[in-house]
DNA sequence: GGCAAGCAAATTGTATCCGATTGACGGATG
DNA sequence: CATCCGTCAATCGGATACAATTTGCTTGCC
């Protein structure tokens, strides 16, 4: 934590932005300022900062004098969050099939290339690149406004996903990237969507899907909330 | 300012997101954090975080150790932000046409009633809620995500077009409103985005078209940025 | 044994303070 | 006369200090 040409607000964003991608931090954490602060050497007044933006993304929550926790979305929540992914990325699809740049499929075979590379691996780097295929995708719009909104709701599904399927491993299937690059190439705006649609239609019912026995702690707490007003 | 129950950093968020979308404080201008601070009472603590906030929203930049300024859109950036609000409303068309909610209609009607109660006037009330027509759709698809993007974006519109539009008098015409209205209602989701596109490009294809020759430091500030990196 | 009230500890909300970086002004110099 | 460099004021990034609120535990009472 010595010297950074960043701002130590942005490092520390990211550093728990990562680790909450990457489950370290698991949904429903506690998350104690002074904590977060002296694990990475800074003040509180950087976590704070670090905190709002990530209140902002939906990858935490605050709650007035109780401290911020990991997000821990409901079902109902996380249905909508899919729900927007699948609007966003659709209009992806339509804003490509008008207006690929020439080296955009040269830039999406060379990141499936690299996501087959780890096929089978269920690690941190397979969610990260499963996640960023479809990132690179809102990236090649030249749109940087859709792209940063594709970059929230692609990482908040990852976060879902970590809550309510039962392994990140065959996410995206790499096969699917191929067929929505290739689609996207023929020019077929409504063939791509399909095909969109169906890839994250499977991993959202995958979620709904899954009953999680494994977190009970998460279940009560949100049946608690009535019992304590 | 002396009792809140909610935090006085949202406070002071929503002050200045109001000055900002009402013109009181215009694009460009500077936001040091002492005079906003003392101007509401509060530390520069609370501002800071209210800034992450509002430049999280793109409302506002700030620039190392230089302070913060409005956002000023370039026309690059505007183009991708009204991109942004048509396909986001689109969106929302193709979901209300699936299930709009009983109360919505009425909802709808009433609003577009007090839109045209205030009809001619060029005030801040009006400006206020020609953007919360597009809001409430976005609720009443009864997806808050989507919600929530759709109210950014349609924020960041207005303080685009108080840049590179001459009025806002005229920026969504209540009859068209009326339009989208009966078009929703008869589920014809591609007449229903026709409309929204027109009324949205309308809007758009006006902002482009303005040459801002009232604010040539505007246009140099853009320049300046290459000579001085 | 259970419940309510009250006290102590922990944690957040806010303010103030110090150091660092930036931009500007002005004088020295070729 | 233009350019360069040093000093200075202004402002922000970050840390620390204090106040307010919540929480959990203890204690006493029913």
């Amino acid at each position: 934590m010595s010297e950074n040409k960043t701002t130590l607000t942005d490092a520390v964003h990211d550093l728990l932005k990562k680790a909450i991608i990457e489950q370290a931090l698991k949904p429903g954490m506690r998350l104690p300022e002074d904590t977060v602060g002296e694990q990475f050497g800074v003040s509180r007044t950087i976590v704070r900062h670090a905190f709002v933006r990530l209140e902002h993304e939906g990858l935490i929550a605050t709650r007035r004098n109780r401290g911020a926790f990991v997000a821990e979305p409901t079902r109902d929540e996380a249905q909508n969050v899919f729900e927007v992914r699948r609007c966003l990325e659709s209009d992806v699809i339509r804003l490509l099939c008008k207006r690929m740049p020439e080296s955009g499929y040269d830039r999406l075979e060379s990141h499936v290339r690299h996501e087959q590379a780890v096929r089978g691996k269920d690690g941190p780097v397979a969610i990260r690149l499963a996640g960023e295929f479809h990132i690179l995708l809102a990236e090649l719009t030249g749109n940087p406004v859709l792209a940063r909104y594709v970059a929230e709701v692609v990482l908040r599904c990852s976060l879902i996903l970590s809550l309510y399927a039962r392994s990140h491993s065959s996410d995206c299937a790499v096969d699917e990237h191929s067929q929505i690059i290739e689609a996207i190439r023929s020019g077929d705006a409504a063939a791509a969507i399909a095909i969109m649609e169906h890839h994250l239609g499977a991993v959202a019912d995958r979620a709904a899907l899954v009953n999680p026995q494994d977190s009970i702690q998460s279940i009560l707490s949100h049946y608690g909330k009535e019992l304590a007003p």
